[in-house]
DNA sequence: CGCGATTTGTGCACGCCTTCACAAGCGCCT
DNA sequence: AGGCGCTTGTGAAGGCGTGCACAAATCGCG
């Protein structure tokens, strides 16, 4: 709100390298503005309102206001906001318009998916490499790329400069695994991998546990089937229809 | 802890459905806490403290005892909590003493992979049909399970009594698969399309995001580079060292 | 039988996040 | 040029979650 010149390349003005320290909150929601940035962008739109991204985002208009308002003031009053310029912001600060480089390790089931996800390429993620430890698959190719053997992380990882490593394997490799990604120098981990990994502090470690989403929903229908049967049963409504979703 | 009788089946006590309301944060570290009591209990231990069951849970001690407190008084002071004991009451708590119905509808890359993956089947999650709207795909068999046509879904979800639907479609047709599946009467579904799902107040929804997970990775990459290239830059460090991971 | 070591359960304070409500600012129309 | 409607940006309040620190309770041992 202070420095009003936001044209040119955002993020560095005079001396600050401005780099606000957004709320975690905030950051877990900005890839979800994001991609319904890019789908009003392609129906031709311009401009965006509050209540609008809000209600293509599903979230409430005054938190996208609070959430974008930690970037910088990017909105014109009575206007909205340019969707184009909003784009550009949000990729800036996530650190998407540069491509970065990922690594998957453990190509069985959930790995071999994961090397075919179109919606990473679609974000400027690259995977550069697949690894596993069985040498029955070592040589296999998916997606054009070709597994290759767990003991040529580390030369490979620094060879690309791999600065994101997904771990799909079994749980009992995790965190052997994590260990060799840490020591290549990753900084960044997406674990699919059931149990706690431990790594440096300045490590980044997210955690997608199938299994755990699924039990979570399962507690939910086992209120709403004690709640239905109960007395006092009024409507046996849930709660709100919030999108519950990944975050810290 | 005015209910001192835990013995029996848990739950009910006299009048008292006794359900506790507990707080999202709390119910999404259950399934946490259950994966390390079953590792404990493989390993043969009777009993845990609450800061041995923290560590392997990757949490605060206290953070945990707050969190098992609200399930009623299930530990004893100066032992620890029964393992066997606490594994049954959050399974009841969780709903898992009944196995489940779960469909997956979207049998493509990422469906496939769940369809086979082993971890539902683990926690008592049964999955009992596949759906796809390519013609193509009908009838293929996976896991020991064909793949039905999406327009069957209304009579098998209903046959099977489905509660759980799993969307694993492209983000184009993930709407019209949850309004099928809640037409069906499926009342959660965990939805690994991109996008904002739109459904009725007592239909609970998830939503796991692959790309967003890298995106927030990104962030923090984006952020740690920006750090040391700082003349402040004191340790590098990125904060603590903790996991972060889905939750509402 | 009493005491000390140990561990649970929780009162309290703090910080983060959400939500409301409104002033400030911008564009358009007359 | 002036006023009016619309939308952003934000101050303030409330709620939720976390973590500390300690009292209460239990076991084992002398």
């Amino acid at each position: 709100m202070s420095q009003q010149r936001h044209g040119s390349t955002p993020g560095e003005a005079d001396g600050v390298p401005a780099f606000p320290d957004l709320p975690e909150a905030t950051i877990a929601r900005l890839p979800e503005y994001l991609r319904a940035l890019h789908h009003l962008a392609e129906t031709g739109a311009e401009t965006v309102s509050s209540e609008g991204l809000a209600a293509a985002a599903g979230v409430n208009s005054a938190k996208l206001r609070k959430d974008l308002s930690h970037l910088g003031s990017y909105g014109t009053r009575g206007v909205g906001y340019d969707v184009a310029l909003l784009i550009d912001q949000i990729e800036y600060i996530l650190g998407l318009d540069t491509s970065r480089a990922v690594c998957l390790v453990g190509v069985g089931n959930l790995g071999h998916a994961l090397a075919g996800y179109a919606g990473f390429a679609s974000r400027g993620f690259r995977v550069v490499a697949l690894f596993d430890a069985d040498p029955k698959k070592v040589g296999e190719e998916i997606n054009g790329l070709a597994v290759r053997h767990i003991d040529d992380l580390a030369r490979v990882a620094v060879e690309e400069s791999v600065a994101i490593g997904v771990i799909a394997t079994p749980p009992g490799t995790a965190q052997a695994v994590a260990d060799a990604l840490v020591a290549a120098g990753v900084t960044s981990i997406l674990n699919f991998a059931p149990g706690v990994l431990s790594v440096p502090p300045n490590v980044d470690v997210r955690k997608v546990d199938l299994a755990i989403e699924l039990q979570i929903l399962s507690f939910h229908e086992h209120r709403k089937a004690s709640l239905t049967a109960l007395p006092g049963g009024r409507a046996p409504a849930t709660g709100n229809g919030d999108q519950e979703a990944v975050s810290s």
